[in-house]
RNA sequence: GGGCCGCUAGCUCAGUAGGUAGAGCAACGCCCUUUUAAGGCGUGGGUCAUUGGUUCGAAUCCAAUGCGGCUCACCA
């Protein structure tokens, strides 16, 4: 790995150095992260996971001590439906429970948080992200924050005037920085009327009206609101660097507030910045809770190899929107992706200062940071190898076990690029790019004409492929048109008919060159 | 109403620790007699939204303005 205590040139470098500057040194830094998991986590959420592990990663080869906590918000309250959820009017029945005693209608796990949350933990390790996962039903269940409840109770008039600042309907005298789970019924319709100052307090079930005193260590239906329990939360983890959408992050948003609630709790507020939102472009109407399009990390990989996964988010500024494209731009996104590797090895020649910021997103693009590629990687694009896959009958290893002049250190990176590639035909590519040798179909109807020029072709690619390349047998081509009266443009038609059943197809004499003698003289022969 | 973000070539954008404006595509020209989102070589094209300020020097920093967008003032 090369030196980057002084590069700057990448905003998780600057980040880094701003921690140090403003935090200390220090023997641990804490970097934060954390979601409720109401809904599927989606791309858009992981922006903030990535953004935290860059950082991450930053501080790491500044030789610093780094603790990578992702927080499951899941003693938060269910408080609506995703549409696209099983049995729904089953789970309507556990609104303003926590979400993890809602039961998961999926049937993957031992409840509705859960289910979120292993989908996300199993695949982070795919893009090479380890964070320390931290439950919060769990903490707040095992009384792990009552003092901090307690404080938030004594500081309560405190917390009431940050809070008021920016509200534009004051809390009123009744309000405590507290909301209970009923005893009752297990849902957040309760009031805390008293708190006796110590560690009791006492609510009214709304629901079922009655009260109760309860003593917030041994029964610990309690959790802080949002904009108290994330400040606490900073003060007890000592967290140091903490990114935020940008709703938290505008003035009066929870930032704001919680970066004052903070010092009620001894703590001071992390170093944070602001990621902006992921779109969608050419998902084919995917539908989310919201209505709109929305995709996880596990539809990224299907098309994106992990390390592209990382290099688009790498290379992009954590406060500008970009899109995730699943159309064609696939293609352009996997050459700039070579680009970039060409650029590191030294095999394309660029400016000083597009090099070294070139290859610090090549660096943090790989999946394992301890274990950068010291070769590139086997340069085929996209297109290509939706070509070669189907040629080879939608067969992955035949695909690869085609291409002769890849090494050992390849082989895996391309393999994954062949499956991305036949994902994204099967989900996404325009038809166009879709075909299939015409091997086992009947023979299209053609002139006497026509059919001599594919007998011609079928000799020529007898007599010449295999020892001419593609611009050399290309002239044969012509030939067989020009000696049977067809107009170029005439006979390429006929001959993606004839091979593809398609009108058009991919670069005629390299196609054939690439399909190989066998397989065309299989289907020309037949004329 | 507050805050934030964006405004750079026809299009999509890069360039923001200040130092002579960039890429891809499109366009135009030439070439490979020759399908495709072809390939090669070359050319043109921008008062960096506007105005003012700081500076020897501003796309870059500051202040206003305009247009577009997001977000907070519920909950999390």
């Amino acid at each position: 790995m090369s030196d980057n205590k002084n590069n700057m040139s990448h905003w998780a470098d600057q980040m880094a150095e701003r921690i140090i500057r403003e935090k200390g040194e220090k023997p641990l830094y804490t970097c934060a992260s954390g979601i409720t998991p109401s809904g599927t986590v989606h791309i858009g959420n992981f922006r903030e996971i990535i953004t935290v592990d860059l950082v991450v990663r930053a501080l790491r080869e500044r030789g610093k001590n780094v603790r990578f906590i992702y927080s499951w918000d899941d003693y938060d309250v269910f408080r609506k439906v995703p549409k696209n959820m099983k049995d729904p009017e089953l789970l309507a029945s556990y609104l303003r429970k926590p979400i993890t005693l809602v039961p998961d209608t999926s049937g993957v796990a031992e409840n509705y948080a859960r289910a979120n949350e292993v989908r996300v933990e199993n695949i982070l390790p795919t893009v090479g992200i380890y964070p320390e996962y931290i439950y919060q039903a769990a903490r707040y269940r095992a009384g792990y924050y009552a003092e901090g409840i307690k404080r938030a109770l004594e500081k309560k008039e405190e917390i009431k005037a940050i809070l008021n600042e920016w509200r534009t309907e004051p809390l009123g005298d009744d309000w405590f920085p507290v909301s209970v789970f009923s005893s009752f019924t297990d849902k957040d319709n309760t009031k805390v009327t008293d708190w006796d100052g110590e560690y009791k307090i006492t609510y009214t079930d709304l629901d079922e009206n009655k009260s109760e005193t309860i003593d917030i260590r041994s029964t610990p239906n309690t959790k802080l609101p949002w904009r108290v329990d994330w400040p606490m939360r900073w003060a007890k983890e000592g967290v140091d660097f903490e990114p935020g959408g940008k709703d938290h992050l505008t003035e009066g948003g929870s930032y704001d507030t919680s970066k004052k609630v903070v010092e009620l709790f001894g703590g001071t507020a992390p170093v944070s910045m602001r990621y902006d939102f992921i779109k969608l472009k050419g998902m084919g109407g995917k539908i989310s809770s919201s209505g709109g399009e929305v995709a996880d990390l596990y539809d990224v990989l299907e098309i994106y190899t992990p390390e592209i996964v990382r290099y688009m988010f790498v290379g992009t500024r954590p406060n500008s929107e970009f899109a995730i494209s699943f159309d064609l731009d696939v293609l352009k996104i996997y050459e700039d992706y070579d680009n970039c590797e060409r650029i590191y090895f030294g095999l394309l020649d660029v400016k000083e200062q597009r090099k070294e910021k070139e290859k610090r997103i090549y660096e943090l693009s790989q999946v394992d940071s301890d274990h950068i590629p010291t070769e590139p990687g086997y340069q085929a694009p996209f297109r290509h190898l939706c070509n070669l896959f189907l040629i080879h009958e939608s067969n992955v290893d035949e695909a690869l076990e085609s291409i002769s002049d890849v090494t050992e250190g390849q082989k895996d990176r391309l393999r994954a690029r062949l499956v991305c590639a036949k994902n994204w035909l099967e989900k996404y590519a325009p038809e166009e790019f879709k075909w299939s040798l015409a091997t086992t179909t009947d023979p299209i109807d053609v002139k006497d004409n026509e059919r001599q020029a594919l007998k011609d072709l079928a000799s020529y690619v007898n007599s010449y492929l295999d020892e001419m390349n593609e611009k050399e047998f290309s002239t044969y081509i012509y030939k067989a048109a020009a000696d049977n009266g067809i107009e170029n443009a005439d006979f390429f038609t006929l001959t993606y008919r004839a091979l593809i059943s398609k009108e058009k197809g991919p670069k005629l004499a390299g196609f054939i060159k690439t399909v190989g003698k066998e397989k065309i003289l299989q289907i020309l022969s037949k004329y």
